[in-house]
This record gives C-alpha cells, structure tokens and sequence, in this order.
DNA sequence: CTGAACTTTCAAAATATATTGAAAGATTAA
DNA sequence: TTAATCTTTCAATATATTTTGAAAGTTCAG
C-alpha cells in the first residue's frame, strides 16, 4: 500500500471511531490529519485534502484546540495560521482522560452524589433499589476517577512497562 | 428530593451521558430505568414511563440484549416477557468494556497493524511521520487491549482495594 | 384449527447534528 | 489610512440518526 492511501484509510477510519465515541466525525479526521502531517497546516490545507468547507474546518479546528489536542503554531515572516496536533500518543492519550473526565465524568458523579440523598423509606423495594443502583455506580466512578488521575500524572513508560508486570 | 423525581433526573442525566459516548438516548434511559427498577419490566411498562412507542422500546431493548446487559425473563403463568437488566456495577463495567473491545478496539489496531506495513522510503519524513504516528498509536491500544482484558477478569474486589493500594 | 395476546419489522416522518458559504470581522503591510 | 489577506460567525441547508406506528409475524390457550 502507497503512502497517499493508506493516509487516506488512516483519516476515514479514525473519523468513523470517533463518531463511535461521540466525536464528530470530521473533528476526527482533521485530527488524524494532523497526526500524520509532519509539518504544520493551514486552514487551506485541510479544507482541500478533506474537502471541506472553510467554516467547519474552522470551528473543528477550534474544539480541538479546547480540547488540548492541536496548536496554533506561527512561522515566521508568513501571515497566515498553521496548526499543528500532539504527536505524542500518551500525552493525546492522556489530554482527553483529562477533558472527558472534567466534563463529564465530573459532573455526573456530582448528580449522583445528590440524588443519593432522596428521601423516602428505606424499607421501600423501589427506594432501595434507587439507592443501591445509584450509589454503586458512584462509588465505581470514584475508582475509576482516582485510577485516571493515577494514568494522567504517571508518565508512558509507567504504563507500557510497570503497571504491566504486575499482573502479567 | 422524593423517588419519583429523582428517577427522572437519573433516567434524563444517563440519557444525556450515555449519548456523549456514542449510546443512543433512548437505549440509555431504557437502561437506567432497568436498573432502579426492583422487578422486571415489561415493553409497556417502559413504553407508558418514558413515553416512547412501542418500535422504539422493542429495537433498543435487543440491543440491549445483544450487549449483555438486559435480560429477558420469564414469568410463570405469564403470557409476556418481561426484562430485567443486570444491578452490578461492576458487571456493567465490565461487559460494556468487553463489547466495545470486541466491536471497536479489536478491529481498530487490525487496521492500525496493517496501516504500518506501507511501502515506501523511510527517509521520507511524510513515511516517517504516518508510521510513527499509527505504530505510537497501536502500540498504545495494545497496552490498553492488555489493561482491559485484565480488568474484565479481576474482580470487583481487587478494582476498589487492591489496585489502588499499589499507588497511593 | 382459530383468534386473542403479544412481538417484531421497517418505511415514512420527525428530530438532531453537521456542514456550507457568504458576509462581517480582524489584522497588518505598505 | 487603505486594501489585501486571513479568520470567524451563523442562518440556511444538507445529512444522519432516531422514532413512530401500523401491518405482518408469532405463539399458544381453548
């Protein structure tokens, strides 16, 4: 397989994984873009090799500058903006635990929290029930919280090779 | 805040969760409605309290099914199904990682494996980058493929105490 | 069998999400 | 300044996804 192609697969796919997991799909696919660009690229770039138009390219290009993932980068002496994305699959890896926990898992196991406070008999099958489901799931989010943060301030090879070991 | 209300925070807060992470909303609020519910259920009991038609429970309820995640019971004497969804957690965790795995990850790093076998000269820093960014990638699915599978095997026990302890 | 009770299917309709592109807004070289 | 270049916005449009509901399918008691 040529270079040209297998790019082109690389894009395709990682936009339909994306949307897989509630990202846009050519949110995605400037993302990948980037990652196997070895240089910056404008704007203009990307509208033309992902053929899309100036207005989507813009506000993608933003959402992935919140999300951490892609810089604006200046060349000297060049007017125009280029954008650049994280090469580093951990620090990628690692930028969107971080994104995704803040704004999602964060607030959910807040609503949980208070819903775990409802009133009623405990005696109730339905109150308990509630209770129960509620705070299980809390309590794993919690876990799962506290082992993500663990990942986010490890570093790689913590990851690849350590964490490993011990339970092979 | 009374059961009631506190029900349709839950369903409406897992809707809306779920949708952020590729699950559809309807599919979401049947299973939170599943799992507070202390006794099976059955199609017209979910179609009468989150009002959506009967087509609509029917489609999302196997799919339910297909993730391992609801049950069809049968109750004895009884002409209709009725559907239940697993209480557990950590089996809810556990199952959904297996799925996605199965179903996302797997097919993902195939691909990804045979994206790094392009021909073409490694001196060419186009060649280089689209190779070190699909291998960086893959070899971090692989460690997080090998992470999973351990987890979908531990136990609960272990996630909550045991892990953690290792890192404090 | 027969038909009542229940389940499944799927084309059409509704809704939600993503995309376009032209106009307005910035920025800067000259 | 001015005007050329580049960026951002957003209402309109297009696309994708979800939902509906009536018809077809299934099951089983009598």
């Amino acid at each position: 397989m040529k270079l040209t192609e297998a790019k082109q697969q690389f894009i395709s796919s990682w936009g339909a994984f994306g949307s897989q997991w509630g990202i846009n799909r050519t949110m995605a696919q400037i993302h990948a873009l980037l990652m196997v660009s070895p240089d910056p690229l404008t704007q203009e770039d990307v509208m033309e090799q992902l053929n899309v138009s100036r207005g989507n390219v813009n506000m993608n290009m933003r959402d992935l500058i919140s999300w951490g993932l892609v810089d604006r980068v200046l060349i000297p002496g060049e007017r125009k903006e280029y954008f650049s994305a994280e090469k580093d699959t951990w620090k990628i890896a690692t930028q969107i635990i971080q994104e995704r926990k803040k704004r999602e898992l964060d607030p959910m196991l807040k609503l949980l929290g208070q819903l775990e406070k409802i009133e009623g008999d405990k005696k109730d099958k339905n109150v308990k029930q509630f209770v129960d489901t509620v705070s299980g799931i809390r309590k794993f989010g919690n876990q799962a919280e506290k082992m993500l943060d663990m990942m986010v301030k490890a570093d790689e090879n913590w990851f690849l090779s350590g964490l490993m070991k011990l339970f092979k």
